[in-house]
DNA sequence: TTGGATAGTGTAAATTTGACACAAAGCTAT
DNA sequence: ATAGCTTTGTGTCAAATTTACACTATCCAA
């Protein structure tokens, strides 16, 4: 929309959007970045939404995912991956869906694809009132979603399943978190994302072998009980290992 | 095309497109079937192409892929899983590609999104010349491809990684082979799917723990050489096995 | 100082993996 | 008919991995 300048002299295409299944982890549980769009739009069903967008003619769909979630988080350079695409004709049942589309461009009548992406952001980097779109949106434990608009709870249970199958061959883990972490918030996120609970000595044993932590000699401060060490991703042991084709980081 | 008439009161979506990597094993290798453009198109670059064609404005998408695997080979009920959208705006450099694009009825300036499927058809079931368009199609062995028309490399490449990844996870082979195989040739297939030697032994005792084969009574005829005996894939027990959550076929 | 909460640690049994070689069965050519 | 060629089919042992399981240490708050 208005946000990104630079796109106002291409066109958008009427039939190709993209939608943001945008994962966040509040230290408890996986999350996910929803629009609320609003009282006019829940006469008819879901309030909430994914973010998305239609693609303009000049930008690949990447970019156009990237625009999105800049868009609305303000935050760039982050881990992001295709979902699939996904396309009935008949996705766009309701009145207050085609109001919706036009307050956000789309033709109402026109079939639209959608091409729908994952992203995993440190939730502590995200300022919520980086842009106006912002106030509409929250964080939502994944576990309590139930419906959204469109097609779009199909598309969070898609990629909820990658995710979940990904993180089983590559440790994209570390997007989700801050900096500095701990071994049992890693824990918490390998459980909340594989939905199903990872004994403790066996996980640490697992994931400290693949040696891809850097122990910091900095610990855990204010906590209520014995602070735990702070960890960091070590990109480079990563990149080493990946590099003899190794795939499985099997959970 | 014209072949499909069911389809002609609908209109073609003239920026959203489906291509089919259709994967064969000829008992050898994994082969996949390639259109050839011709003398003409080859001026300009590679003569081969995965099938494709854009999709109607009535239809889903993966009713679209299975129109195009339809009309090329008059195969249906064929596993079909899709790999994602491709769409860079540059897609389409050269003449020859928008002379192509014509002919198939494509907007040759239009931004053209394409979503593509992998299919996995037992060779021995395809008539070659169910169709028109199959008088330019030819099986092809993957590793002999090194380069293809538009971006069809790039999706071939992407194809040939969801199947080696999804065959860890589901045994989706046997969709590859004839219903009664051997031992050997079902060993042969996962080595050249995963691209790389597999212990006989191992294999074979990997594969008959899952306990998804019923073993025949009945011997190969005619090979020059001790006859294997024949199995079938038992779908009944692999349903029994995905249904309490296993999913790890490990390779 | 005590109580509450989470961090951090080791071992033993079972299972899985990986490496490895030779006899059996059928066909072909003589 | 026989010898030779080709592929099938099979077992074991060592190493690595996985699973199940419980108690002490450390910090904060009351």
């Amino acid at each position: 929309m208005q946000h990104n300048q630079k796109k106002i002299n291409s066109e958008l295409n009427p039939n190709v959007s993209v939608d943001c299944v945008i994962f966040g982890f509040d230290l408890e549980q996986l999350t996910v970045l929803l629009i609320d769009r609003g009282e006019i739009s829940s006469a008819f069903g879901p309030r909430m939404a994914l973010p998305g967008n239609l693609i303009y003619d000049n930008e690949n769909l990447d970019m156009a995912a990237n625009r999105v979630l800049d868009e609305l988080t303000g935050l760039n350079n982050i881990y992001l991956e295709q979902v699939g695409a996904f396309g009935d004709p008949d996705r766009i049942h309701k009145e207050s869906d085609r109001e919706w589309l036009k307050s956000i461009r789309a033709e109402p009548e026109a079939r639209v694809i959608t091409v729908a992406y994952f992203t995993l952001v440190p939730m502590s980097n995200y300022k919520p009132q980086a842009s106006s779109f912002a106030k509409n949106a929250d964080w939502v434990p994944v576990n309590e979603i139930k419906e959204l608009a469109f097609d779009h709870f199909e598309i969070l249970q898609a990629a909820k399943d990658k995710l979940k199958q990904k993180i089983k061959i590559q440790p994209i883990g570390f997007n989700l978190l801050p900096e500095k972490f701990t071994l049992s918030q890693l824990h918490r996120l390998y459980e909340s994302i594989l939905d199903k609970p990872l004994d403790k000595r066996n996980f640490r044993r697992k994931i400290q072998k693949l040696d891809i932590l850097s122990s910091l000699r900095e610990k855990q401060r204010g906590v209520p009980h014995k602070p735990s060490l702070l960890y960091e991703f070590n990109e480079e042991k990563y990149q080493e290992l990946t590099q003899t084709g190794f795939d499985n980081f099997g959970f």
